[in-house]
DNA sequence: GACATGTTATCGGGTATCCAATAATAAGGT
DNA sequence: ACCTTATTATTGGATACCCGATAACATGTC
């Protein structure tokens, strides 16, 4: 998780609002694997720069599963949350509708991403 | 604006809020041309499939200026929004944040994006 | 002036997300 | 049993964004 190159935290600006589609990116990580709360937490945290509070992830994950989208299982003292059939169908959608809105900033700036990743 | 293949018009999932970066949208798009009001929230609508509200475009819009993003002047009726200088570093300094933030998301889906484009 | 139109702007109310702080629960170590 | 720790969960308050509706303003036409 942290081998690979830099376990750079992407420190988010100042200028605007980046607030907002939670519920998306968590159906998105759950596309990949399985995960228990703070794995989640741990994931945005990684990729956004800041990890949710407790407050903010665990009402976002209760809505999800009211709404069929995941369900979870208990092992230990963790709750595990996985994707329902309908949940993937949801995180598909979602992420068509999101790169058809927002696919152009990426084809600008996706040069320099990939450029630093691979160097 | 509408000639190339398809108007069409992006709609938004049911299933999860896909709310946010709106102000973050705004920077971006000024970055390719100085606009007045109605054509930002026409380029939002066509991009999102929802047309901000006025209630929720031109508080934004105050905002960006007021926090010296954005500088306008009058032409006719229309008040014409462009970056400043720091706005169009704010601009630069968000989008690669967001890159990093949601640029696996489009690496996996960009491609059937950009099949459609072409074909 | 009177009127329609296009554009900017404000108002009131709702929701998701944001935070800090705290509680509740469950497991493991001694 | 007791304590520590990891994890889940709740509370209360803030902000940006969402909407529909309405107002304010500027321009052009009659």
């Amino acid at each position: 998780m942290s081998e690979d190159c830099c376990d750079n935290t992407n420190t988010p600006p100042t200028c605007c609002d980046m607030r907002g589609l939670l519920s998306f990116s968590i159906l998105w990580l759950l596309t990949k694997r399985d995960m228990y709360g703070q794995e989640i937490a741990d994931e945005l945290a990684q990729r956004r720069g800041t990890r949710p509070n407790p407050g903010t992830l665990y009402p976002a994950l209760a809505e999800l599963e009211k709404r069929g989208h995941v369900e979870t299982r208990k092992e230990g003292r963790k709750k595990i949350y996985r994707l329902t059939e309908q949940g993937r169908e949801s995180a598909r959608v979602s992420c068509e509708y999101f790169c058809r809105a927002y696919g152009e900033i990426f084809q600008e700036h996706g040069s320099e991403q990939k450029a630093k990743v691979v160097q």
